[in-house]
DNA sequence: GCAAAAGTGTTTCCGCTACACCCATGA
DNA sequence: TCATGGGTGTAGCGGAAACACTTTTGC
């Protein structure tokens, strides 16, 4: 690798908006820099591109250097390069979106960061530069998406009820939905596989099921269009 | 305005793809260079942008000084940043893609530019860089946005018959449809509005209608959704 | 009168919606 | 036995799809 390959490039940076869902809420998390610019704010975790990175990948090592996230579903969300976005110089971001289980995040803050925290979407603390409005667009991206396409599965453990699905929708989408529509849908179109039942809770236990990605991908391919 | 505004940010450049419908093909607007670097090639119009210059003002100038259009339809599509999609030095792309009523369009190629051709999205040539993958990209956002949005009429003059239109979603999104069930669709949208009828056309004339913006934007207020 | 495109209704079918009660489990 | 959420079927409605002939105009 050339010498150069670690250098940052100062006018570029990505910013990653992550969602989580705790089985009542959609939240995002926000991080607070230990270190300047920036220090002791909330923001969005982002940090420079370096000069031989592509931009996927940079949006992946940031996410991991800054929280500790690692494989989760990442897609570019739009790039946001308003003049004075940044007040100290022009600074264009590529923001990404990312959804993660929640559960199974243990937050590993790196070094440069002294605190992380979920927050409700509807609770949002103001955020500095612009992103306030990342998050909008993110939000309003994530809306659409999670309708058309397989995605809300990120959101959940592995093994889930449908009721979690249901109620995950509904948080999303806003809106509630039948419960005996809502089942014959998801489950008409064949992409969740049936595993064993709950264990442990305090009333009638539920059935879990995963997601089939490989089912998915079979039907994509005849031309079978995921939408709820 | 300060004095170094329009320096050009030297790794930083936006593309944009324009299409076009001339009632039988869809086809994208693709120039030729006079200077370099890429001189005598086919290419996307395509600039750096400027230190002091929002992304889709960038986006605007860019089109305006290498083709003369100008209030178009034009949107952020996605920003290509691969290292080595420049061979001689690092730049990230934002690519926009534009749409344009191209009877309306006489070429006016700036001064950089030697030549600007309509090439049909099914025999384009093949182009430098990244070229030939944004334009994909372009296309498969077109399909998908022409569905859901009320885009499509940017394609055609502002005076337009029923059959133009089928004609454009047919060949946009490359499957036939039933007349009369577009007609009763579009019609029950009541976003268009009647005009006159056509003349001077060795058949029986169509009557000619507009896009009603307003109608539109009122209709989306109270929650309607534009698709077909 | 002929070629070429415009214009027009009805029936069928399928998928979406609305809707309410019993069941299993742990406390 | 009670509280909590899990699980299930059907009828009606409305929008989508299928389908073919007549009309207008210029040549």
């Amino acid at each position: 690798m050339a010498k150069n390959s670690n250098q940052i490039i100062k006018n570029l940076s990505t910013d990653c908006v992550i969602f989580g869902f705790d089985n009542s809420e959609l939240k995002v998390l926000v991080i607070k820099l230990a270190v300047e610019p920036g220090k002791g704010e909330w923001a969005l975790p982002g940090s420079n591109i370096l000069q031989e990175e592509n931009l996927d990948i940079a949006a992946k090592r940031v996410l991991k250097e800054l929280t500790g996230l690692d494989n989760v579903y990442m897609e570019q969300l739009y790039t946001f390069g308003d003049v004075y976005r940044f007040p100290l110089f022009r600074v264009v971001t590529v923001a990404y979106f990312a959804l993660v289980k929640i559960e199974d995040y243990k937050p590993e803050p790196g070094p440069k960061v002294s605190d992380a925290q979920w927050f409700s979407i509807k609770k949002l603390p103001k955020l500095p530069f612009d992103h306030n409005e990342i998050i909008n667009y993110a939000l309003k991206r994530l809306k659409q998406r999670v309708r058309i396409r397989p995605i809300g599965f990120e959101l959940l453990p592995l093994k889930f009820t449908l009721s979690q699905l249901q109620n995950l929708y509904e948080t999303i989408m806003d809106f509630d939905m039948d419960k005996r529509n809502f089942r014959k849908k998801i489950l008409g179109m064949n992409v969740l596989v049936p595993l064993e039942k709950q264990k442990g809770v305090p009333h009638r236990a539920a059935k879990l099921y995963r997601f089939d990605k490989r089912k998915y991908d079979s039907l994509k391919e005849k031309g079978y269009n995921f939408e709820i």
